[in-house]
DNA sequence: GCCGTTTTCGGCCCGACTGTTTTCAGTCG
């Protein structure tokens, strides 16, 4: 089993031991247990056959064992018999706003509700209101809950929430009583989806601001208003929350705010060992003064605040506990690559296959956008869904491509179209064009399009196959998921990684929102390996340039720099790079 | 269930808001 799923079971027992009413902080080691997996860059399996587990800090002696039971045997009983012991119902409804553990727990307990969907009946025919503990406001508010939970999911993907919060932060940004502001949150940290918008105000006077906050256009219920926080929720079901602080504690609520709750607990265990205390108001020269300004650290940005605690500044997209504290203690933190470094997309379409634009339509807006090139990268034969190119076809094509580059030679424009094929990797692990034909393209991405039910050493194979071909430069968006809406094909990730470091393959970040695939997650496995990263953003009408954006978003969170991205070389330098496998298998 | 320069027990991050309370538990981030 891999660690991502054996990291995603500690964490369900985690619930299910919620729920059960366990010890919190029995809770919270599985919790903790499920993150530190989650970071092991290597896979368990070996860690276990060298008798390693120990050193994963999170794990004693119970978990070592329930861990390697996961790992050798695919299941554990524990689990299993958690699972049968508790309605699979009840953790949905934990997913209901004002639904904790022990609500749903009192639910199940005294009234006998197994599904959100009894939840409902009770709160309609009353019964919910008369249990203690809950009132009208309440079954309101989980009616309300259910509804909304029904009409759209608790997450969102980047291109849904990155302009509307900006947006809101401009509006924030022009308000009269706000000194400072920014956008905090999951958004901040660039996390590939985002469950709701955090805003960060700095104010003398915060009420006017969070009058205008619910005020907004886009607002359709105000979920909470005090005197320091207003949550909302706005038209597409998300929910933004704003937080008013004065102008000295800014920078901590920022920090604070931008989370991880992972990261966060790092942050106030390292003020905790200084005799300092952490919280969204200040870092204080005290144990317990939680507030008192006199007490306070002066820190005027978070820069101060990472200096206060002997860090190396942790940029927001690293911050998830997954190792940024022991590398910003040695100032050993990667220089991430910036949106300013990307010299162009080696992934994407145009109206020969199934994108919008012609070939002088998407050379005009790549170009105009300040890129130096962009590969055209239709679809193969086989894809005839999308309109894929066969040989006869994509040859025409290169006369099209070459036309409109002697038109930018002309201009005495540097910009370049690249010639070449996401070629489908078919459900044998066989390519869609012969070599010889691959080889007359500047640019091969394989991807996998059809075949998705294989098992895991089927499509791990067809994949390993595509790398292992001297003339593919890139594995196009090797899980194949679809953020929010589909899972993953079966895979093994690292096999896959492994044999693109050993034939020279780049593997691609796809920036389209709804795939953000190969998951940052990986990202430090695959730089452990030498593999370099290609982010591509599939774009399929000139709007999708702007993914470029979104994926070297989550590329920092993958700590990846701009060495370790093909696409911030110059023309000249990526002809090189893409000469290097061909010439050396 | 984990952990240890306060090491085998007794801690474990912390504050705002809400609703149902007559002083605080539960939820959330």
């Amino acid at each position: 089993m891999e660690n991502e799923a054996v990291a995603e079971i500690l964490a369900e027992i985690g619930v299910l031991l919620e729920i059960k009413g366990e010890n919190p902080f029995k809770i919270r080691a599985y919790v903790n247990a499920a993150r530190a997996i989650e970071n092991v860059i290597e896979p368990l399996e070996f860690i276990i056959r060298d008798n390693r587990l120990g050193e994963i800090k999170g794990l004693g002696s119970a978990l070592q064992e329930k861990v390697t039971t996961l790992v050798t045997e695919g299941s554990l009983p524990y689990h299993e018999e958690l699972k049968a012991s508790l309605p699979a119902g009840l953790i949905d409804m934990l997913a209901i706003p004002g639904m904790g553990p022990k609500k749903v727990k009192a639910v199940y307990e005294q009234l006998k509700l197994e599904t959100v969907e009894d939840l409902e009946a009770a709160c309609q025919d009353g019964s919910l209101e008369k249990l203690s503990g809950f009132g009208a406001k309440t079954v309101q508010r989980v009616l309300e809950g259910i509804a909304f939970h029904r009409n759209f999911g608790d997450r969102h993907r980047l291109d849904v929430v990155y302009h509307l919060a900006n947006e809101i932060l401009e509006g924030l940004g022009r308000h009269p009583n706000v000194l400072r502001c920014d956008i905090a949150g999951s958004l901040r940290r660039w996390k590939e989806t985002v469950g709701d918008l955090d805003f960060v105000v700095a104010s003398r006077h915060g009420g006017p601001v969070l009058d205008w906050f619910v005020a907004q256009p886009n607002v359709i219920s105000v979920l909470a208003k005090g005197d320091t926080k207003a949550s909302v929720n706005l038209e597409g079901g998300i929910q933004a929350d704003l937080r008013v602080v004065s102008d000295a504690e800014f920078p901590f609520a920022l920090a604070y705010f931008t989370g991880s709750k992972e990261h966060n607990i790092g942050m106030r265990q390292r003020a905790i060992e200084r005799g300092l205390r952490l919280n969204e108001y200040g870092l204080f020269r005290s144990k317990t003064e939680t507030r008192d300004p006199e007490l306070r650290v002066p820190c005027k940005t978070e820069f101060d605040i990472f200096q206060a605690l002997d860090l190396q500044y942790i940029p927001p997209e690293l911050r998830e506990d997954r190792g940024e504290f022991e590398a910003a203690e040695k100032i050993a933190l990667p220089s991430l690559v910036e949106w300013t470094n990307m010299k162009g997309s080696l992934h994407n379409h145009s109206d020969w296959s199934d994108g919008k634009q012609t070939l002088e339509e998407v050379a005009a807006a790549a170009c105009g956008l300040g890129f130096s090139y962009w590969a055209i990268t239709d679809h193969s034969k086989s894809s005839f869904v999308a309109n894929g190119l066969d040989e006869k076809r994509l040859l025409k094509q290169f006369v099209a491509i070459e036309e409109v580059n002697q038109r930018y030679e002309e201009a005495g424009t540097r910009f370049r179209l690249l010639t070449g094929s996401e070629v489908d990797i078919l459900s044998g692990g066989r390519l869609d064009f012969p070599d010889e034909f691959l080889a007359q393209l500047e640019i091969v991405v394989a991807s996998i399009h059809q075949g998705f039910a294989g098992s895991e050493e089927e499509m791990t194979k067809r994949l390993i196959q595509a790398a292992e071909n001297k003339y593919v430069h890139i594995l196009g968006h090797i899980t194949g998921r679809l953020l929010l809406e589909r899972d993953s094909y079966k895979i093994n990730q690292r096999a896959v990684i492994d044999a693109c470091a050993a034939t020279g393959t780049w593997i691609e970040l796809n920036a389209s929102p709804y795939r953000m695939d190969m998951d940052w997650r990986l990202w430090h496995y695959a730089k452990d390996k030498g593999v370099k990263c290609v982010i591509n953003t599939d774009a399929h009408r000139f709007e999708h340039c702007s993914y470029l954006r979104l994926g070297v978003g989550v590329a920092r969170k993958g700590w990846l720099t701009r060495h370790d991205v093909v696409n911030t070389l110059t023309l000249r330098q990526l002809r090189k790079a893409l000469d290097w496998k061909r010439s050396k298998l």
